[in-house]
DNA sequence: CTAAGTGCAAAATGTTTGCATACTT
DNA sequence: AAGTATGCAAACATTTTGCACTTAG
């Protein structure tokens, strides 16, 4: 069966062991992470090919976004949220992924909106920068 | 001759005919661009191999960002700006990137940095979204 | 004249596909 | 039973490297 997410053609999924063993991972990592990471951690357990198959999967559905450094590429885990207060800081250095919720950020997706004409994607508003477990060298 | 950029070793360059000629694309390109995107356009007169080596150089340099959609490797020519009120837009349908001149962000990173220990990375905010010709569809 | 850059062909790496088998619903 | 998922090996694409040669300073 196919349905529609988006603009996206999606294939419904079926609950195997490998999906929810990858699943259960990529969620408490909370951090940044490779493909071959992954791989490293489930070898025996997941298939190389089926990692790639169910990354691509979790990308398409929204909740991985993929990045490159390093000529390595990069997932990360992040949960939708819909409100108007909620953004991301991630730290350059340790790749972690802190969570926000203020309005500071409204004030500023407003802000464009209403004054520079740009309709910011709110769901996912990321600040880098260095965060203070890693400022203090 | 080495020097150092950065926390990066970096090698001091020779202005040769193909440096000069990718530097000329890249920077009137004003959008995201592959590899591929260059060598087409530069068949001829710069090896697959040069443009390589000469887009790591430039990321390396800072001059440009380099980020994955679709499985592609997508480059962008960013001018560094170090000013306090400088950010970005970033149009997530047509990849243009738009500059902004203005104290809303000043405003926040300096909110972030008091209330939220967080040191943000003030040269480089990109905020995704879609712009305002993308907008009216 | 020397350090740096170039381009080809070859090698290495990362990712996807075909297919037979196994699992979910 | 039908549709989906898995994992291996093979195919493929992309990126890097070795090397002989050229160019810039």
């Amino acid at each position: 069966m196919i349905f529609k997410l988006g603009m996206t053609e999606m294939r419904s999924s079926y609950n195997t062991k490998q999906r929810s063993v990858v699943l259960d991972l990529i969620k408490n990592v909370n951090r940044e992470f490779t493909i071959n990471e992954l791989y490293e951690e489930l070898k025996g357990s997941v298939g190389l090919t089926t990692i790639y198959r169910l990354v691509d999967k979790l990308v398409l559905e929204g909740l991985l976004t993929k990045e490159v450094r390093d000529n390595n590429h990069y997932y990360l885990y992040v949960e939708k949220c819909n409100l108007d207060n909620h953004f991301y800081l991630k730290c350059d250095k340790c790749g972690k992924l802190i969570h926000i919720d203020c309005d500071c950020i409204k004030e500023l997706t407003e802000h464009i909106c209403n004054e520079h004409s740009f309709i910011p994607n709110k769901e996912h508003i990321i600040i880098n920068g260095i965060c203070s477990k890693c400022g203090v060298v």
